[in-house]
This record gives structure tokens, C-alpha cells and sequence, in this order.
DNA sequence: CGCTCTATGCGTATCACATACGCAGTTAGG
DNA sequence: CCTAACTGCGTATGTGATACGCATAGAGCG
């Protein structure tokens, strides 16, 4: 079982040597810069030229530090969320403030759910949001496998809100919101969806109150863990 | 208002003219050959060179059908999807039906998950899904809004479980199955991760019982509907 | 029945990018 | 002070998307 160079390099498994001239670039710095631009331009304007532009150096330079442009991509994924926030007791609004903590990095760097998470989490970085999101069932009386699945399920609905909900704050929609609702009223006839036609017609893609889908979608599935728990008392 | 091209094709508003040579290229056929490629390699092997080399004609001549490669994306990720199942009655069974026929969507066309959607779906083969998960509702006591949070929850759900499995299941992962819970044992101490250790001491990651995730997780959320749907009893 | 106009296939060329390879300069430790 | 371990980076190569414009095919009009 050979660990892979980059996880070592997340955890410092990574012997240094100091016998060469002074860094002038650190895979602090780089990742930091890289995670800039993702976040100013998106993961499409990040190149390396780029970078090292913003870096001033030159591009073949950042390959000293970075294996390739996919290795830079984990150590951004990784950087990126920061710590995970301090949960408040009990397990129900401890987890609504992990998963609140969880969408707010996904709104600050959206190009985290276009860089494929590869593989079941081992970066450090990955685990203490995980470990974080465990906590809040401290002193519950889920078994541990109860806890991760809760904790999973969370993960699933705010990535997949996230990603639905990216593109459409990143205002590279095509149509703007306003016409979304004459637009889709236009073309959804009841004959051909009756049930989305019916929807419509109560006005549900009206301009008002839709940013609640979060919360809302986050308590049933709270509702059904809590279940699961008093099921359990 | 102004509808964008993509849109007037996929909706067939396009009106055909009939005067040229008949043409040796349909966009039916550019965008199923696509998929193929898509499905089969990945999306990072998808290139319009290779496209068009499966396709015997020259990479250019796709220009003819296709406004970018963006816009075959679109196209790719309208058509994928195929029709939605036939549901059962019963909300809970069709809704669950309905969210397993999507995560096998996922399974079979992982890359749905990196080509972004860019913006809420007006393209119909997205909206015919949508109206058959809000078809699960017919008959229930809930409103309309309520309908299309618990069918955006669940699809939420779904796409963020396909997203975090589906490179698991590509086999492009760096690190084995078994060598995972080797690792993640010997990374994750108690003093740093406190919940995640216990979880793992208590054998979370061991290799028995994990795909069980998805289901479980969908419970949770269809009791929390249920819990709603009741309270209007 | 030939003319014309629209649509199609595609060759050529350009520009952006990731990255292999190897040289040259730098400095800590012997 | 000298040498080995490192760093920065110039050059070159291959791949990919796509603008532009030419040549051609065939439907409908006269």
C-alpha cells in the first residue's frame, strides 16, 4: 500500500531537504493565488500561464512545486473550505450549522463541485469537516453507522443544492430571471406536462420566496433523522 | 425575450429549410455518438477531432450542426436522461422509483455531473423529468410549492450522492478499497478527528454493508415528506 | 431544362494550453 | 570552498477549439 505523493504532501509526510536557494514560490502561495482566480473567474480562466503570471513567474516554474494541473486541483479542493465552523449544542442545530457552513464555501468557491472529488475523502482537510459533521450527533443515540449515513445524506443534499444552485448565482445564465417564468410558461403546455403546467399555473416559479429551498429541503430531512432518533428513546 | 438558439433547437422551433445537398450528418446522430464516447471514455476524452473521426467526417464539419462545444453539451445532457420512469402509485413508492431511475441516469452518464446545468432547466427533456417527479404527488395534500421542494430535495439528493460515488466507481481511484481502510485508520487519530476515529473504531469503513447509503438516506427524507404530508391529515 | 440560391462538408490557420526535458544558477553542509 | 541537492525557467511538442472562406450539391423557379 503506497501512499499517493499528494496525500503525503496534505499531511507533511514529506521529508524537506533546505540545500537549494530560496523559494521563491511556495505551494502555499500557489494554491492560495490559484483558488483566487478560481473563485474571481472560475475554474475555466484558471490556467497555468495564468497563474504564474499572477505569481510573476514564469509557467514551467509552479511544476516544481505542483505535479500537474490535476494535483493542483486537490490541493485547492482541500485549501478552499477552511476550517470547519464550531457546531452549537445539540445535534439538530449543529448540523444546520455545518451544512449552512458547507453551502456557504460551495457559494464562495463554486468550481469545488466541477473538481471531482476522486476518490472517498483522505485529505485532511476533507476529514475535519467530516469529523466536524459527525460531532453534532455526540451523545445521541445513533450507532456510528447511523451517524455517517445522516452525516452523508446532509453532504449529498447541500453539494446537489450547490450545484443546481451554482451557475444560476454565477450569472452566466443565458436568460434572466424574469423571463425564465414567461419563458417556461410559454413552454410547458399541460398536455405534454400536466403536473409541472399545474405547478406553474400556482405560480410556483413566480420571482417570490424561492431562495427558502435550502432550509426547507434541510428540515424534512432533519424531520426524518429526528425520527429515526425518537424511534430510538 | 429573446430565446436563445440551443433552446429554439431543442424545442424543434427552428424552422428547417430544405434547399442543399442532403446532409451526411444529423445532429442526432452527433449527439448520441457523443454520448457513446462520453459514457465509454469519459468527458475528457470527448474532442471534437475524436468526435468527428467516430463520426468518418472532419472535425470541422460539426460547426455545421453544433454552434460550439458548449452547445453539443447542452444537447448531450438534454438527451442522455431518455425518458423518465413510468411511476407507480403511491408517492412514496413513485418517488422513490423516480429518484432511483435518475441515480441510474447518473451511473450510466456520470459526466451529466460535471457539464453544468447553466441555469434552471428549460430544455425539455429536463423538464419532462421534473414534471413526472411532481406527478408522484397527484392526489396528496400537498400545495404545489411544497410538491416541487420535495422533488428538488430528492433530486438535490440524488445528484449530490452520484456526484461523491461516481468517481469512486470509475476506477479512477489512486488508492484501493482495501487499502482505504488501512489508511484512513492510520491517518485519522483520535486527538484530531475525535468523532471520526470513533466512528472508524467502530468499523464505519470496513468493506461490508456501505452501498446501503443511498437508500437509507432517501428514507430519511421521504419520512420528513411524510411527516409534512400527515400534519395535513 | 438550366439557373440560382441556400446549405453542406471541410481544408487551412490561429491561438490557448499542458507539460516533457534539460540547462543554469544558488546555497547549505561537509 | 566545493559539491550535491534544489530552484527557476526557456524551448519545444502535441492537443484542442474554432474563425474563415471555398467548393459543391441539389431544390425550386423561370
Amino acid at each position: 500500500m503506497e501512499i499517493p505523493r499528494t496525500l503525503k504532501v496534505l499531511w507533511g509526510l514529506e521529508e524537506r531537504r533546505n540545500r537549494g536557494p530560496q523559494p521563491a514560490l511556495t505551494l502555499d502561495r500557489i494554491v492560495a493565488t490559484a483558488i483566487e482566480i478560481a473563485d474571481h473567474d472560475g475554474l475555466a480562466a484558471l490556467s497555468m500561464a495564468r497563474l504564474a503570471e499572477r505569481l510573476g513567474s514564469a509557467p514551467m516554474s509552479l511544476y516544481r512545486h505542483v505535479a500537474s494541473k490535476d494535483e493542483l486541483l486537490v490541493f485547492m479542493q482541500d485549501a478552499a473550505p477552511g476550517e470547519p465552523p464550531t457546531l452549537p449544542p445539540g445535534w439538530r442545530v449543529g448540523l444546520g450549522t455545518w451544512a449552512r457552513g458547507l453551502q456557504a464555501v460551495f457559494h464562495r468557491h463554486p468550481w469545488i463541485l466541477h473538481a471531482s472529488a476522486g476518490r472517498p475523502p483522505l485529505e485532511p482537510g476533507q476529514l475535519a469537516w467530516l469529523d466536524r459533521g459527525l460531532s453534532a450527533f455526540d451523545g445521541t443515540p445513533l450507532t456510528s453507522h447511523e451517524r455517517l449515513q445522516a452525516v452523508m445524506a446532509t453532504l449529498y443534499y447541500v453539494r446537489g443544492e450547490a450545484q443546481i444552485m451554482a451557475v444560476l448565482l454565477t450569472g452566466e445564465a443565458d436568460v434572466t430571471e424574469d423571463a425564465y417564468g414567461a419563458l417556461i410558461g410559454s413552454l410547458v403546455t399541460a398536455d405534454r406536462f400536466p403536473a409541472l403546467a399545474a405547478a406553474i399555473a400556482d405560480g410556483v416559479f413566480a420571482p417570490e420566496a424561492e431562495d427558502v429551498t435550502f432550509e426547507t429541503g434541510l428540515s424534512r430531512l432533519f424531520d426524518g433523522i429526528e425520527l429515526l432518533m425518537s424511534a430510538r428513546n
